[in-house]
DNA sequence: CATCAGGGCCCTG
DNA sequence: CAGGGCCCTGAT
C-alpha cells in the first residue's frame, strides 16, 4: 500500500532531550516496522483503522529540542484521529517527561553521570502500543535473537500490510481481529511452537475490547502487573518490560532475568558474568536510584548497547545469542 | 548424525 | 517452590 497523503507536525519534546538514544534502541531486536539512521526515525503505526507512516527527523538541539514529523497516509485524516495520534505519540516517546529531578540528583553520580551529561534527557521509549509489545514479548521467550526476528517477520508477511512511505517499505501490524480468525495449528505452521498458544490467548481480549490499553494507563502500577499477568504467556520477565517502557514507571525493578543478571554483575559491579552477583544483591543496589531505578538502568544498558554498534565487546558478545 | 540450551512461562507434584 | 516440558533452530 502506497501512503501518499503527508502531514507535517512540529512536536517540541520537554528539555532537555536526547533525540537518538530515545528514538533508536539498539538492544530492541530489529523488526521491519521500524528504520533508523541518525537524526531520522520510520516507522508504521496502526492508530484507529488507519495504517499510518511516521517519519521523525531531529530539527532541534538537546537544550532546545523540536522534531519534525511527517505522517502519511492512504487518505487525508480526519481532525479527531490527528489529534488522538499526536497525544499518542507524545505518550509513546515519552516526550513530555520531566526528567530535572533525575537528571538533579545523579547527575554527579560516578557511574550514572557521564551518560546523564552525554544524553541528557534519554527516556524510555515503545513505539509500538500495548497489544503489539505483547506480541514482541511472546516472540522473546525462550529464543534466540535470530529466531525471534524470523518469527515476527513471518508474522507481518502473513498477516500485516507492507506499507510504501518516504522511499522506505516497512510492515504494518495488523488488528487483533485478524489473528483472532486464524486456528493455533495455522500459526504453528509459521514455526512460532507452543507461542501459537500464548498468541491466540493474547488476542482474544483485545480483539474484543476487554482490554483498553488507555483504560489500563489510568490504573495503579500494582493493577497493571495483575491484570497482565492474569494473561496466558505473559509472566515477570514480560511485565517488567511493558511496566518501564509501555506505561513508563521508571521505578519497575523487580525481576532480573539470568541473561540480564550476567550483564549487571559485570557493568555494575566489574564482575565475570559467569560468576554473576546475586539478583538480591544486584536489587538492593538499585535501590541507590530509587523512584528512578529501572530508569538508571535504562541509561546503563542503552549505553552499553550504543558502545556494542562501534566496538567490539567480547565479554558481551558471549552473553548474547544471535 | 545426535544432543542441547535458548533474551520464559505454565503446570505439576 | 523446584523442575520438567514446550517448538524450533543452530551450535557443538
Amino acid at each position: 500500500m502506497k501512503l501518499k497523503r503527508v502531514k507535517e507536525i512540529e512536536l517540541i519534546p520537554t528539555s532537555p532531550f536526547a533525540f537518538d538514544p530515545t528514538f533508536h534502541k539498539p538492544d530492541h531486536f530489529p523488526s521491519s516496522d521500524t528504520a533508523w539512521e541518525q537524526g531520522t526515525r520510520w516507522q508504521t503505526m496502526l492508530w484507529q483503522g488507519e495504517c499510518l507512516g511516521l517519519k521523525f527527523e531531529n530539527k532541534g538541539t538537546t537544550q532546545q529540542p523540536q522534531i519534525n514529523l511527517h505522517i502519511f497516509s492512504e487518505r487525508s485524516l480526519p481532525k479527531n484521529i490527528l489529534d488522538s495520534l499526536i497525544i499518542e505519540i507524545r505518550y509513546r516517546y515519552d516526550l513530555d517527561s520531566d526528567l530535572s529531578d533525575f537528571i538533579k540528583n545523579f547527575k554527579n553520580d560516578k557511574q550514572l553521570g557521564p551518560i546523564i551529561k552525554k544524553w541528557p534527557g534519554l527516556r524510555p521509549m515503545s513505539p509500538q502500543g500495548l497489544y503489539e509489545f505483547l506480541v514482541i514479548g511472546i516472540m522473546l521467550q525462550n529464543c534466540t535473537v535470530k529466531r525471534s526476528v524470523s518469527m515476527t517477520q513471518t508474522l507481518f508477511e502473513k498477516y500485516g500490510t507492507l506499507l510504501e512511505f518516504d522511499r522506505k517499505k516497512l510492515y504494518c501490524y495488523w488488528e487483533p481481529k485478524v489473528l483472532e480468525k486464524i486456528s493455533e495449528e495455522e500459526l504453528r505452521r509459521l514455526k512460532i511452537g507452543y507461542r501459537a498458544k500464548s498468541l491466540k490467548r493474547i488476542n482474544t481480549p483485545f480483539s474484543n475490547c476487554e482490554i483498553d490499553e488507555l483504560e489500563l494507563r489510568k490504573k495503579t502500577k500494582k493493577e497493571q502487573r495483575e491484570i497482565l499477568l492474569s494473561l496466558y504467556g505473559v509472566g515477570p520477565a514480560t511485565v517488567g518490560y511493558i511496566l518501564f517502557e509501555i506505561f513508563k514507571h521508571y521505578d519497575e525493578l523487580s525481576h532480573i532475568s539470568p541473561w540480564e543478571q550476567k550483564i549487571y554483575s559485570k557493568l555494575f559491579f566489574n564482575q565475570d558474568p559467569e560468576k554473576p552477583v546475586a539478583v538480591e544483591k544486584l536489587l538492593k543496589y538499585f535501590e541507590r536510584y530509587g523512584e528512578y531505578k529501572q530508569l538508571a538502568v535504562h541509561y546503563l544498558w542503552e549505553d552499553l548497547w550504543w558502545k556494542r554498534k562501534n566496538e567490539k565487546i567480547p565479554w558481551l558478545e558471549k552473553l548474547i545469542r544471535l
